[in-house]
DNA sequence: GATGATTTGTACGTATGTATA
DNA sequence: ATATACATACGTACAAATCAT
């Protein structure tokens, strides 16, 4: 039998509430109640604290000191940021990926992009898609390191996009450019590459961030 | 008087050991005993805990669970990614700078670049002079994250830029390098401040990534 | 390979600071 | 404005795992 690699409690609650905000049950500006979690997964306060702590370094969660831990909010203009960001980190990823993919990488991009198209009709099942398919791209860059930041980002990115949910036609426009993206991969025109994964982000972000100013508006605390 | 900000302690102590490690005192890979810690900072292993954890989530030191936290070493791969990522966002900042500085903002440039002329006869000096001339185009991107990230990275890498000390004639090329960015940003050049910076950063990059290779092959553990 | 020493991981109590009546 | 209630920050105790012999 393997030795069930003893992983620490607070890891597991790291991962644990970091899913939990990613995927939406934990909202942006909601309190995270140290003794209310601890009871919750059963262990004591130490572990969530960690955990908290981890987070916090991360940007998923706010700590303000003796005032209690929360969801990271983010403002429009931060948001609009950091999609500014991505937008760049993925044009470097998809110019690299021009020079650099292998056989395999090209298949897998090319699964990636036919599980997209396979699933146009259903948004949840197209963005899980979606992210197989930027994913694949950040692996074909060669950088590792490059590959962690784009994830990084695109998981703190995410409980934003859930926001988006269905957009009039965003899903067939955005299968379109990666048809586009796939190709000019293929045949390795790396700053054609750069330029489209740059357009396709940025769309996203203004988007995104004109939602969030929209329900800013709205008044939400 | 005023109340301090009651700044708690894990806070203070994650500044001081980051500091102690981005100085140089505390060397990639040397071990990071928490008794020890807490005993020298007179504060008990909780604090020293959390502040160890935050700065395995930034990436500065290691956790191995169970076995305790080094400080993180990085191979000659990692650094050159980490090089090739840190070219491509200081590239970014700088076209951005192009397009966005202000008059304020083009004159602490000014300010932090002849800083540098005036200490190009002492690498320590340089290059301090030198982080606050790249941290003048951060600010001057208008990105308040992109600056973060670069700021993150700049720090990141700074254990391995010490390593490279005087290498010869380095620090009149450099100088010269940063002449010709701030005559683009001026002139609003955006594309041509960009390609200056990735290849400022890149040559660095290589360097530093052909100096740990060499002290690797020499076995350092 | 087993045993002891050291160190990490978790639990819990107490004090201090923050928000509310 | 004072006091009360509550949540956090830190310290300390114990348990479990690693390593050194």
């Amino acid at each position: 039998m393997f030795d069930a690699a003893p992983t620490p409690i607070s890891r597991k609650l790291r991962a644990a509430i970091e899913d939990e905000i990613v995927a939406g049950a934990l909202l942006p500006g909601e309190r995270l109640d140290e003794t209310a979690l601890a009871a919750r997964f059963a262990v004591s306060r130490t572990p969530v604290r960690e955990a908290l702590n981890q987070l916090a370094t991360s940007g998923l969660v706010e700590i303000r000191p003796r005032r209690g831990a929360i969801v990271a909010s983010l403002t429009p203009e931060r948001l609009y940021e950091m999609f500014e960001v991505m937008a760049e980190l993925e044009a470097m990823a998809g110019r690299l990926a021009a020079r650099r993919v292998s056989a395999a990488e090209i298949e897998a991009l090319a699964d990636a992009h036919a599980a997209c198209g396979a699933n146009r009709d259903d948004s949840d099942r197209y963005y899980a898609a979606n992210e197989t398919f930027h994913q694949a791209i950040y692996a074909a860059s060669g950088n590792a390191f490059l590959a962690e930041q784009c994830r990084a980002l695109q998981r703190r990115l995410r409980p934003y996009r859930r926001l988006q949910l269905r957009v009039r036609g965003r899903l067939a426009t955005s299968f379109a450019e990666h048809e586009a993206i796939v190709a000019a991969i293929r045949t390795g025109e790396g700053e054609q590459v750069a330029e489209l994964l740059r357009a396709h982000i940025r769309v996203q972000g203004e988007r995104f961030s004109d939602l969030v100013a929209g329900l800013a508006r709205l008044g939400a605390a």
